[in-house]
DNA sequence: CATGTTTGCTTCGCCGATCTAAGTATCATG
DNA sequence: CATGATACTTAGATCGGCGAAGCAAACATG
């Protein structure tokens, strides 16, 4: 087998992995892993509007409308107008909220942060130039920031 | 800006190169990423039966069912019973379907199988310790084998 | 060989995510 | 105030996906 074949493998597992981690969510949250993206959107500041997760998640208000719909159903959030500007609507997480987020299982870039911080100073170091050399090399062009990943996403944070 | 940061950045990419280029398929070949997989599978060997695409693509028969009715009515691939066993169906990749998968845009594998070619050796060798390492670090439990991806996958080919 | 089980696929009815287009309410401004 | 932009929701579509039920072919075995 050669590196390239290994390589491509190794690539596979790691996009594979987030594709696990969905169903991991999915079993342990009850909601989708979309919804649960939504939620962890949300979560950061405990608010956002419709328009804020729309931009992030990278899909249309309509979508993002009956995303909330459906966690407000299960009381994860809230919708509350806004004071300032009541064309807007903040949606706010709820203790429910809350607590799904922090039962979630072992987010992937948790379990990431985890494992990175124990490897040796230089491992860690090549790690970063490698994954930086296979990002360049898969994108098409040059990619702005931040994505829509499927679950958990890979965040610019590490509070783990 | 930390190691941490940059490496879960990168990773972030590599997801998101993946998540791009489904939607250069669709505008290019006209069907959806999921339907342009099932062409690819069939193409491996100009045909495969129901229950293959299924186990290949993890999703159900049924899933697959649906999914080849959409190729069929565009012309890409034809159903024909299997003379050996005639509750099987093959299911054949017509020319346009072949055209369809020529004329796609370069797939991603193909782009880091070229990529990958132009590295000087140490830099190869440490990208497949590296990548591996990842894959490692992700997985949560040991992985067998082939996932699946989302558009044109990670293959473990190199016919680039 | 007849009957019962397994296998391979399709049909049906359902759900979730996504979109566009069209509507409603609110704001901002000349 | 009238007009136009902005923020959301509603309506209606498509797609991918699933499980259950059905059917036909193959197999197994008494």
């Amino acid at each position: 087998m050669d590196r390239i074949d290994t390589s491509l493998i190794a690539l596979r597992r790691i996009l594979r992995a987030t594709d696990l981690f969905d169903r991991e969510i999915k079993q342990a949250t009850g909601i989708t892993p979309v919804q649960f993206r939504v939620l962890q959107v949300i979560a950061e500041k405990g608010l956002a509007t419709a328009k804020e997760i729309s931009i992030r998640m990278r899909v249309s208000q309509a979508t993002v409308t009956s995303l909330i719909d459906k966690l407000v159903r299960v009381g994860m959030v809230t919708r509350e107008k806004s004071a300032s500007d009541r064309r807007q609507i903040n949606i706010h997480i709820t203790d429910i909220g809350q607590q799904t987020i922090k039962d979630a299982p072992d987010p992937l870039q948790q379990r990431f942060v985890r494992k990175f911080d124990a490897l040796e100073d230089w491992e860690q170091a090549m790690l970063v130039a490698s994954l930086e050399r296979v990002a360049a090399m898969l994108d098409a062009d040059e990619i702005d920031a931040s994505p829509v990943l499927h679950a958990g996403d890979i965040k610019h944070t590490h509070d783990a």
